[in-house]
DNA sequence: CCAAATCTTTACGATTTCTTTACGCCAACA
DNA sequence: TGTTGGCGTAAAGAAATCGTAAAGATTTGG
């Protein structure tokens, strides 16, 4: 069986070194890049399972090496981002990252997060019904039920709900689902997601403030697990 | 029992081979064309119980060769697509197909969807008679009957019981139902749609306003159950 | 050609959905 | 310990959509 080839996206030599450490040994393969020039032009050579892409570079701006790699490669993209920066993280979001780790970050998480997109990325079949916990949707009839049981949703609350689930393990920036779902119009009303994503929750989980699915992350977006 | 006909609109010759070969072990008799035009010639010549269409053909738009085929043809449709082109498939449900696989997919799973579909429009198609509530819809002699005595439904207003029928469970759009019942002409006039679906419920529903079969969608449409 | 049936259009009240506002909670931070 | 900002919830107000009745317009059938 062949390794998966990460490619890591870092300039300061320190954390180059603890990445390649921490990949390699939990059996991944490493390619390192300490520039944004050097990263474009190793993605395109090895074309990588998955990009970890620190955002603060020095040459180039993250967010180009990002959109440059994006034209051709529809693998993941983690980015890696100091907290402070959290307009950083929601531009590349929206600049089709997958997730992103903040710094400092626990090995742990950050490999947590990079088997998920992996996985996501492997078994890419939608199936046009889809299924999680008590809750069936079929994409085909525009129907959703729990317990067997059809589930009203508004026009609106259903475009979202697909969506999410159309994006299954990715943070999706509010200018994101405002766009998508209210048009280019409404990209700052964040409070409309407040209130469809409160519905959806009411309809469609378990408990409501402890949701299993429609997941909150804090002055960035949301995520459908 | 004579097999039944499965027309593969598709251009890859390797997915035609795969296909021909997954349908026919299943007790299919598979028809093939590689072009829209072929298809809709060989649609007309051989009327098959059930059309598979790659949305993505080389000469024609998909979407053309399924309002062709939709012209004429009650049959189940299923498109086969590219899981990123969501709007083909949005746009393709709304022209009248029945659902949707998206590529690259499991064959149980096409097989699955090949087999609902097939079993929804059989039951309409084969069964001269449809029963639901106290009302029966006989599709030989256009005749619908409450409580055993006839009902009687104008022309437009059969149409759209028979479209609805034979589409239960699933969200038929203004547009698709204009299209259908008054062509390609009227897509916008969907107070022709509230008046005639107000028709068929008090002829058909207990209480007209809170009908048990004929749903309102609101923003989207109307559903049969 | 007329009468009846059907379809189209208009008007308006009822209902549903969306938008906006208000407020309480909690975590981060000084 | 008070302040701040983001989030969630409830509910009121605004807007869109829907249902119904009925009045023309058109078609159909005798």
């Amino acid at each position: 069986m062949n390794k998966q080839v990460i490619l890591v996206v870092e300039d300061e030599v320190q954390l180059q070194k603890l990445l390649k450490i921490t990949l390699e040994s939990s059996d991944y393969k490493v390619i390192i890049a300490g520039t944004g020039k050097e990263a474009v032009t190793l993605a395109a050579s090895y074309s990588p399972d998955l990009v970890l892409l620190d955002i603060g570079l020095p040459d180039v701006s993250g967010q180009d090496v990002l959109l440059r790699i994006r034209e051709w490669c529809d693998r993941g993209i983690i980015i890696l981002s100091a907290q402070q920066n959290e307009t950083d993280i929601v531009t590349a979001l929206d600049n089709g990252a997958n997730d992103y780790v903040t710094k400092p970050f626990r090995t742990a998480e950050l490999l947590a997060r990079i088997r998920s997109v992996l996985r996501k990325n492997g078994n890419a079949e939608q199936n046009p019904e889809y299924q999680f916990g008590n809750i069936t949707v079929s994409f085909a009839d525009r129907m959703v039920k729990r317990d067997g049981l059809p589930v009203k949703l508004t026009a609106t609350e259903y475009n979202l709900l697909h969506l999410l689930i159309r994006n299954e393990g990715k943070v999706l920036t509010h200018r994101f689902l405002l766009k998508e779902v209210w048009g280019v119009g409404q990209q700052l009303e964040t409070q409309y997601l407040r209130v469809f994503i409160g519905n959806l929750r009411k309809k469609l989980e378990e408990n409501p403030n402890q949701p299993q699915h429609i997941l909150t992350e804090s002055g960035v977006g949301y995520r459908f697990v």
